[in-house]
DNA sequence: GTTTTAATTTAGATTTGCCTAAAAAAATAT
DNA sequence: ATATTTTTTTAGGCAAATCTAAATTAAAAC
């Protein structure tokens, strides 16, 4: 197995968050990793030449086959250790996060497995996120109506119930279409109306009329 | 608590354990770290910036206090992740080195003092070697006769049984009192005589009569 | 369809940790 | 004591990962 630095791995993990939907942007990433865009344009020409991302000047990119590979293979790591921190060592669940991140580096595949195999094979950490599988398997998320989405869960718009023009105008106006991130702020249980929070951007509100047509999945 | 790279930890857990037979010097560091003598000068300059280490050119170094401290944290970790792997994962004793390696650089104090607990407090490594505790107190080598001292091995003298002025003028004049290291360089077998190497210094020879009444413990 | 703004890339530096080759110091041998 | 060998340090460079500032390209606004 290859062996990748504690920095690229950073990289391939956030453009696998980032890249549920759609292409991954240079300021996107910057933020997501809180580094400057130059050092992302670097870094995504390296990743290009190792072959784990898809990149040409100015497009955005995404993962290839096997920097998703590698990217759920850190997820794995970075799972199972959360689950172990919290289970065994009693970690409460906001504190799993912050030593995982140093723990996912270490790149034992023996390590991991027999990780896995000790805990008893978890499928979830302590966040509800599922594990992947020694083979990279991860469940995928079942899609719910924004209605239902729990509160400061981050999720990306999949499918939209109601194709009228009138709401795709609705729609395009407040920046929300396929692959958007976003996740509620606040639910008013008055209307059913929604504050959400767009990724990169300030907070607004749609009705519950609107939610009632959006469908979404967890963001990973 | 202060943070450091991988690479000056591993400096100074390998000086922790070469200055058990007194001073180190640039090439035995280098061959115990497979790099070379001009990188082991350059990381000492900026280990004695940061206090810890001792360093003058040409002389060597051996750690501070505060390097000491560091050395046996690091240590603690490797142990600890030694004893995890062993007892909990199952791993084989010769394989848990290498995987403990990467574990002991992830920093996290509660994250060690919680594993530590989690294990029931282990006193040894798979190894056999003692694992120091969240002060960084490890246990401490019996004290042996210096006669009974082993060739080249670091020691530092803990008692003297005999407590006549006549031996005392002798030690004195030697330039041995509690708390000297040293090491034995050769042993006569004709009269139990020992030539014997305190730090800094050059070689001196003692008596077997005197060697009887000298006590030590080895160096960590 | 220009112009203005925002996003992205390039160019050139910096830091860390390592290297080689050469110089300097210490140790050893004659 | 001098010469030779060994050890250590210095000098100069390289690669990774980052940065700032400037240039370029794409997107938005008018």
């Amino acid at each position: 197995m290859l062996n990748y630095s504690t920095s690229e791995e950073n990289y391939i993990k956030a453009i696998y968050h980032l890249q549920k939907e759609g292409t991954v942007t240079t300021n996107e990433l910057a933020a997501e990793l809180s580094t400057r865009p130059a050092s992302v344009t670097d870094m995504m020409k390296k990743l290009r030449t190792k072959k784990l991302v898809h990149y040409e000047a100015y497009k955005g990119f995404r993962l290839t086959p096997e920097g998703r590979k590698l990217a759920l293979i850190i997820i794995r790591r970075h799972r199972l250790w959360e689950f172990f921190l919290a289970e065994k060592l009693k970690f409460s669940w906001d504190e799993v996060h912050a030593v995982a991140e140093d723990l996912e580096h270490v790149s034992s595949k023996k390590l991991i497995d027999k990780l896995d195999e000790f805990l008893g094979f978890p499928r979830y950490d302590p966040h509800g996120d599922p594990i992947p599988d020694a083979n990279g398997k991860i469940e995928t998320s079942k899609q719910v109506c924004l209605i239902d989405l729990p509160l400061n869960k981050a999720a990306v718009v999949c499918y939209v119930s109601d194709q009228s023009t009138e709401m795709l105008e609705l729609l395009s106006h407040k920046k929300i279409g396929l692959g958007t991130r976003l996740e509620i702020k606040k639910k008013f249980s008055f209307d059913q109306s929604l504050e959400i929070k767009l990724r990169q951007q300030s907070a607004t509100t749609i009705s519950g009329d609107l939610a009632k047509n959006i469908f979404v999945k967890y963001d990973e």
